[in-house]
DNA sequence: CCACATTTGTCCGTATGTATC
DNA sequence: AGATACATACGGACAAATGTG
């Protein structure tokens, strides 16, 4: 087993790159069949991935728009 | 299709239980299968509960022996 | 208005692995 | 060894919002 499951692995990766500036807020991330692809995982994966995001505040779903990234000061984290 | 989906009326629920006490921090969870029978829902579900859970430190995970409640002082929310 | 494609949203069941008791 | 319980991942089915033509 991996030290890392995959959709830890991935919403960390996507939090570093909204830090680094490489993803700026406001943009919209790749689509559920994009970021399967770009991973090499399956959507249900991707979901598990959108879940804690969202929990953290870190991006907003919008049904049938896509997903956006929102600014890392808004972020739940901790003191 | 329900204004609050399952995972989240379950998440707020449980988040509401021990805010009021009936649910105290160091207490674990019923098991996945109990979860299960008592919100009617397929174990994937409460799976979404427990990540979303998790990100938010309200719960912590230990396989093998059970899921556990922190205390609300430490959780995750908004300023 | 309608049809269609795209995209996200929710839930389920199953397979397999790992830790604990 | 066996039972229990959590952990991760996958794929399928269907719903709902959006945008385009």
């Amino acid at each position: 087993m991996p030290a890392v499951p995959d959709y830890l692995r991935i919403s960390n990766r996507i939090m570093t790159e909204v830090e680094s500036g490489k993803l700026k807020p406001g943009e919209k991330l790749p689509s559920i069949a994009q970021l399967c692809e770009l991973h090499q995982v399956g959507a249900s994966t991707i979901r598990q991935v959108f879940i804690r995001l969202e929990a953290l505040e870190v991006i907003n779903r919008r049904q049938g728009k896509g997903v956006f990234v929102t600014d890392p000061k808004t972020w739940l984290r901790k003191p």
